[in-house]
RNA sequence: GGUCGGGUGGCCGAGUGGUUAGGCUCAGCUCUGCAAAAGCUGCUACAGCGGUUCGAACCCGCUCUCGACCUCCA
């Protein structure tokens, strides 16, 4: 169907994309824990298996994109006690964990959808599947890899590594992990260390709890993934995605748990994308140095310069291959502001051009040239979703595009089929596939427009008259407002707003 | 300590054994009443030391250095 070819963590290496069932996909990715406010490190998974799945739509799959939201967990917000629940506080003070969970669930969509992610087919909640993920633990039991000790269940790593290869997708050696000498909560009643939780008793003060067989607790880390990614896309599914720090163990242990209660692990691929960082170190909650959405979005962080458009971030994301480390700072992101502004605008004037409709270029080494930006960005989204050279593919086309409005290049310099495939090369991989979008809302209101006409009618008489002095206080003045007049060559004026 | 992945020009970041990544910045030029924008040109790097090779930033070894994972984490 197609010459995709993936970066398989699993076999680490490309590997060519084959899909399960001809003609659809199925994906799943991690999603958000939904405990605290999303920040800028959430941001890069979602935006690149946006593309992935946007990308397979592309290819011309039926992608069901499934994207969880754990909501089940220890939660608990600032000032607000777990321990409200055995405070004797009136109802209403207390904290009431899907409040938040409801709260931080909005925040992320809103999120979301500022970034121009596609909303996944399903997203699924772990609350909302406790009685999938019971099943299964029970079934894991039955077939003797889960064992019961104090209302907690733990799944036996050492016993199931004695038959399938765990720590293969990891790279964890078992031997080593049983040596790791780590002191962890519950630690005494695992039969060895490396053993991970499939449902855990629930202390008093525990917020959410469900009952079970093992009396009343909540779901383990891992399962939750397993119990819904096998009940939408059926126990063996083509790709799953998600951060690499949840390589080990998170997805370790989602193929040992899958691998027993399915008889295969869940997944042919395994995609995971590297971290944003700042300041060469990981963002994440146990750095402390996350900058949450709003923060990014309004500018209101002492290390932020200024606010960044959700647009812009999405742009300097894609601008890094997924695999690679993003470093955050002011610099690298204004020059992706720049950078998007530019190549958004030729993509404008793009739309607006006329072909004078020649079937023979007039310059065919230039005719070929832009052909050959096209066609290879299908061959760079091929090659592992290398975002960042099909926009360097763009920019080379960008001069052309602003070329033919500014003169330097004859519009009939490429033949009529070749400005079309400009024109939808650019549509199909700015909006369709990277899912980028104009920095500003549509900005010529009507009324703006009259308005500005009369100003820009206004100079041009002053400029008849050599009248420098009040045609430079017009452009200086709305400059000043953001609004940028710009004298084309052709004797028009047109303007941009900040 | 173990495992893994990096170190690219002023900055951000692609990449392949032999020809320009790209963006941003900077300088010059063209256009312009002047700007802005745009176009053109220039700045031409691959941590260090060895080795393989006709040829290595890209392959191998060593050194230095940064980071990720090993614990909730995207």
């Amino acid at each position: 169907m197609s010459d995709l070819h993936i970066y398989n963590s699993f076999n680490r290496q490309k590997e060519k994309f084959e899909s399960i069932t001809p003609g659809h996909v199925g994906l799943y990715v991690c999603g958000p824990t939904v405990s605290g406010e999303s920040h800028l490190g959430h941001a890069r998974p979602y935006v690149t298996f946006d593309v992935v799945n946007r990308y397979l739509q592309h290819l011309g799959y039926k992608v069901r994109y499934v994207r969880n939201i754990t909501d089940a967990g220890h939660f608990e917000e600032e000032g607000r006690e777990a321990e409200d629940k055995i405070a004797g506080k009136a109802l209403l003070e207390k904290l009431e964990p899907m409040e938040l969970v409801h709260k931080y669930t909005e925040l992320f969509h809103w999120g979301m959808r500022l970034f121009n992610c596609q909303s996944p087919s399903i997203e699924p909640t772990a609350t909302g599947h406790v009685i999938e993920q019971i099943s299964m633990i029970e079934d894991i039991i039955q077939k003797g890899y889960g064992y019961e000790k104090n209302g907690s269940v733990y799944f036996d790593v050492k016993k199931y590594a004695e038959h399938y290869p765990y720590g293969k997708l990891s790279g964890r050696k078992i031997d080593e992990l049983l040596e790791t000498t780590r002191d962890l909560d519950g630690q005494d009643e695992k039969i060895n260390k490396v053993d991970f939780a499939l449902w855990k008793n629930a202390p008093p003060e525990h917020l959410m709890r469900w009952k079970s067989p093992w009396g009343e607790g909540f779901p383990g880390w891992h399962i939750e993934c397993s119990a819904m990614s096998s009940k939408y896309l059926g126990t063996e599914f083509d790709i799953h995605g998600g951060g690499m720090d949840l390589q080990f163990p998170h997805h370790e242990s989602e193929i040992a748990q899958s691998t027993i209660a399915h008889g295969h692990a869940p997944a042919r691929y395994w995609m995971h994308n590297n971290m944003i960082t700042i300041n060469g170190k990981k963002m994440g909650k146990s750095y402390n140095n996350v900058i949450k959405m709003t923060e990014l979005f309004s500018g209101n962080h002492p290390i932020l310069e200024q606010a960044y458009h959700p647009m812009v971030v999405r742009f300097y994301i894609l601008q890094t291959h997924y695999r690679s480390t993003l470093d955050f700072s002011n610099e690298a992101l204004q020059a992706s502001e720049k950078a998007l502004r530019r190549l958004w605008e030729a993509y404008e004037l793009l739309k607006k051009t006329n072909h004078p409709g020649n079937a023979v270029a007039k310059d065919a080494a230039l005719n070929d040239q832009v052909k050959n930006f096209c066609n290879e960005c299908a061959d760079f989204m091929n090659d592992d979703l290398n975002t960042a050279k099909v926009i360097a593919s763009l920019f080379e086309l960008a001069p052309i595009i602003n070329g033919i409005k500014g003169g330097q290049v004859k519009a009939d310099a490429i033949d009529a089929a070749t400005f079309a495939l400009l024109q939808s090369t650019f549509k199909t991989y700015l909006e369709d596939i990277l899912g980028l979008q104009a920095l500003q809302a549509e900005q010529n209101s009507n009324k703006m427009d009259k308005v500005l006409s009369v100003l820009i009618d206004i100079r041009k008489d002053a400029k008849q008259r050599k009248d420098f002095a009040t045609s430079d206080q017009i452009r200086n003045k709305l400059t000043e407002f953001g609004i940028q007049l710009k004298d084309e060559k052709d004797g028009t004026v047109s303007y941009t707003i900040e």
